[in-house]
DNA sequence: ACATGTGGGTTACGAATGTAACCTGAAAGG
DNA sequence: CCTTTCAGGTTACATTCGTAACCCACATGT
């Protein structure tokens, strides 16, 4: 995936879930419809953030009648990427030092902890 | 601590660190003599970074013989904030989804796990 | 006395971002 | 036919960021 993830704008990144939200490929007439529920960029925003992702080869630009865009990375990848990038930014690189510090913040009521202390038994075994 | 924190940038955030690791407001020269060790930065960038800083208000600069700089948010502030915009950006807001995005994703070893197992009981009689 | 360095202050300049206007040509509505 | 709409493409423009140059005044080494 490569480090051009890191460099998906908060704007872009609104057209991106619309992307993978869809789960196929989307003629701008789609993209326009969800988006304009959402934000009310004109539409030379939403063309401008397209042209800007394919640029950063992020989202791939098919020519058909009109053009479908897909995305090239999945959303997977990107929030994974972006945590670590967080997690090397502000906790020493160590995914467990900023669990502990949620733990500690009182980000999690007591439910969570009871969901994720399974997660963890179940990770266990392995 | 509002949402200016969230407009420290990146090499803002090297001249922070410096302040928060001091523990103390410092003079320039102080700073410079940190900073030219880990980034080569021309002194009129880290005058700019610092100028930037006290504008969005989270460095205090107090004049005495020569200007003393103070940070105005705690290191721990700051990561807690971005910490907390990262979950609400990418996970829907929930701690939880990310620790366990975390947990799925195999960035924590064995002994990671153990040790929060261990603080997940512990914070657990509250 | 003079070059150098340092603090304070101002200005600069290119890249990235947020947001959009404008132009052209085809399609569509009436 | 004429107006509106929409895709594709180009250009714009303010703000932020990274990084620094430049100016002035004072202190200091030699």
């Amino acid at each position: 995936m490569s480090k051009l993830v890191s460099k998906i704008s908060d704007s872009e990144l609104q057209v991106m879930r619309v992307l993978w939200e869809a789960g196929t490929e989307l003629p701008i007439a789609e993209i326009r419809k969800t988006l304009e529920v959402r934000s009310d960029w004109d539409t030379s925003t939403i063309k401008t953030l397209l042209r800007r992702l394919c640029k950063k080869e992020v989202v791939l630009a098919t020519k058909k009648e009109v053009f479908y865009y897909k995305p090239l990375v999945t959303e997977k990848e990107y929030n994974e990427y972006s945590t670590q990038k967080l997690i090397d930014k502000l906790y020493s690189g160590s995914a467990k030092n900023l669990i502990a510090s949620l733990l500690g913040s009182k980000k999690l009521d007591d439910e969570d902890i009871e969901e994720l202390r399974t997660l963890f038994k179940v990770g266990d075994d392995n």
